[in-house]
DNA sequence: TTAAACTTGACAAAAATACTAGGGTATATT
DNA sequence: AATATACCCTAGTATTTTTGTCAAGTTTAA
């Protein structure tokens, strides 16, 4: 029940964006220093975050990337799901199950990864980056941002 | 985020072993015909679970498993953790977390993380086997336990 | 004593993950 | 126009994790 460094990278580039939400484009290399993360995985996970409407990319030189819509309206879920696809626990459920049992309408089990998937949704659908920008404010007294890995 | 087949299994298997609690010790091989999991691969799970403490078994000609406890004293969440191990979305969060980041007090994402991970754990820990026996019962009317893959 | 059942540990195929490599393409600056 | 910067895209690959298999025991009821 891990999140894939998929999720995580992702969620932290995104963060970072959404930290310069107003500065001039952010290039993924500067990203990828600040959180310590490779520039070539970092372009794929950009790449699907992209297509996924959520980030502009400018392209030449001084280009970079930008939030595509202001942080409070990117949900931590958002982001989750489109790099690691729906957060359930089992492939039984979620919205458009991928695999539907023959059974599954007696199964008890399924059942419990049903109310799972519920509870993570409600979490993480319920936290936008702005929400992670103020907790960062709060933290932080300096401006730089700071993950761990 | 999805579980391994070593959570599921062995929850598919311990609900089996609660729906005959008071019945004479279940083979796995039965286990195993009747939830399709390779016998092997459950002696492996349920080793895991006898050191917990969950299941008793009994050797020798008629033997096999019982539970250790009554159905509603094992929680969902009791099982899950013996076999995956805390059910934490990433290392730095959990109780003693595996892996304790420098900037972790600073880290905005941590907090996501452990959103996450408590409510998970409320869900968990609050269904017992008995719970999965009760809706069991009230959703099919045989006495045969299906589950689905 | 024999067969059923549990115990243990080594091992291996398959899948998923986490990158790396490297060639493109667009654009700002000089 | 030339050049450097930075995004774009496709493959390949090493590592890890998952999911078992296999084999050689030990224990115990009948």
């Amino acid at each position: 029940m891990k999140l894939t460094t998929k999720g995580r990278y992702g969620l932290k580039a995104m963060f970072d964006l959404a930290l310069h939400y107003n500065d001039k484009p952010i290039t993924l290399s500067s990203i990828g220093e600040r959180q310590n993360i490779s520039v070539n995985y970092l372009e794929q996970l950009i790449s699907l975050l992209k297509k996924a409407g959520f980030v502009k990319s400018i392209r030449g030189a001084q280009g970079g990337y930008i939030l595509a819509k202001i942080p409070s309206k990117i949900s931590v879920g958002e982001i989750l799901v489109t790099l690691e696809g729906q957060m359930a626990p089992a492939d039984c459920v979620g919205d458009d199950p991928e695999e539907i049992c023959t059974n599954s309408d007696y199964c008890v089990t399924k059942i419990i990864f049903e109310k799972i998937y519920e509870s993570i949704n409600d979490v993480i659908f319920s936290i936008t980056l702005q929400d992670m920008i103020d907790d960062h404010k709060q933290i932080n007294s300096t401006d730089i941002q700071i993950t761990c890995k």
